[in-house]
DNA sequence: CGCTCTATATAGACGCCGTCAAGATTGCTT
DNA sequence: AAGCAATCTTGACGGCGTCTATATAGAGCG
């Protein structure tokens, strides 16, 4: 996970243009969100954090809804790296074999847990990305409805490969499992984050029970009685 | 808990006390951000609407976040109704049959069409209830945590109904099923509302998929292959 | 070099917001 | 009738997003 980002450029006494805002923007803005919450971040206050005054950074982005757009942005570009979409294989913290040409449960049960850590992990980053904060006002940046769609896309790639690798016929419509599956994963991600009715102390049990769920789902067990 | 009450006393020019202004103000609350969401809120608004001070509503509620807990204690009730948690009948739509002996898959597809139903229809009410806002700072009312509970607490003891009327052992234990369904419908949910992945046209298809993994899970097909 | 043009940064102001403090008004209790 | 607590009011403070007008720096060109 490479965070943080150098920005190691001291130019002395401060110059009159700063040269690097947009950048340093995004990163102070980031933090901001990851420490202390969307809602903490004020452009005021950024801007102070940057050095340079109130309106500053609004040469730079129309809007604090358009910079809050451009964090979401590369949210989404480190989740999918994180979580590894599509049907690479992807080696983190057990043995995982995504490319393996058998399909097994495990397999499913890593995604998940990749997808669970990243949302408890970067919490305030998650609220932001699929928070309703952004995407209720139907002001979203074109980019950031690209950037977010795409990886849903690479998702339901992903359950054609499962399926393609599973012994059975598919059973399921393949985007219809994908926005399932998918809408069991972010809710899970949402009661545990916010804190709800989810404990992550149970987190292990409750996404081998999903794995399971996914599992049997995907190979369609329909002569199950 | 005497609720209720008309509001259709007028007393000409209006007296200095208001008399009634709490529950109006719980209204007035609800109508706004039923209408224009959570975000359009201001206390001063509120005040305006109601035709006192700015502050007067300080006085029935310590804080913004109170008032709100306070609302969204009445969705939870709300809610709960609507979707009609535990082992009783509820007819709405289509023929229910919950409280009959034998469990079928449409029984569950019920329940999971009221949910999804509420959460469409009272979005910002939804919003509201779920939301991290209110959750993630520590600061909510002892009884909003009580009565969201209550919810999530009748919903097990229906799984466990449901496992009992299932032909079946229990293959699941009830509290994981009960936490990993309750996220897809919640994750379902949120997805609908914020319009990120999920489309509203598609409702029907993805409950029915919902239902049947919901179905195959409970009855714990772990002969599948 | 000087000149203009444009991108960038700044201070000021406006109208919102949540909420604290002090004072006014009312109804209940004795 | 007196006192008291509940209720409502105005005033003020600091913070917010962002619009406007202004200042500065660098880039391209003679």
């Amino acid at each position: 996970m490479t965070n943080s980002i150098a920005s190691n450029t001291l130019p002395s006494s401060k110059p009159y243009h700063h040269g690097d805002l947009r950048r340093q923007l995004l990163d102070a803005a980031a933090n901001i969100i990851r420490d202390e919450g969307e809602a903490a971040l004020s452009m005021r206050k950024l801007a102070q954090e940057v050095g340079v005054s109130r309106t500053a950074p609004y040469h730079h982005f129309s809007d604090k809804q358009a910079l809050l757009c451009a964090v979401a942005e590369e949210g989404f570009r480190r989740f999918r790296v994180h979580v590894s979409f599509g049907p690479q294989a992807h080696s983190s913290g057990e043995t995982n074999a995504a490319l393996s040409p058998v399909l097994d449960e495990a397999t499913i049960r890593n995604f998940i847990r990749n997808y669970i850590d990243f949302a408890v992990n970067n919490a305030e980053y998650y609220r932001l990305m699929f928070g309703g904060h952004l995407w209720k006002s139907q002001q979203l940046t074109a980019s950031l409805k690209d950037e977010a769609h795409a990886s849903f896309k690479l998702y339901v790639d992903q359950v054609r490969a499962w399926q393609q690798f599973s012994a059975k016929e598919a059973a399921v419509d393949a985007l219809r499992y994908a926005q399932v599956s998918w809408s069991t994963l972010h809710g899970m991600s949402c009661l545990l984050i916010d804190g709800i009715y989810l404990d992550s102390a149970a987190i292990a049990a409750m996404t081998d029970t999903a794995a399971r769920m996914f599992w049997q789902q995907l190979r369609g067990s329909e002569f199950s009685g």
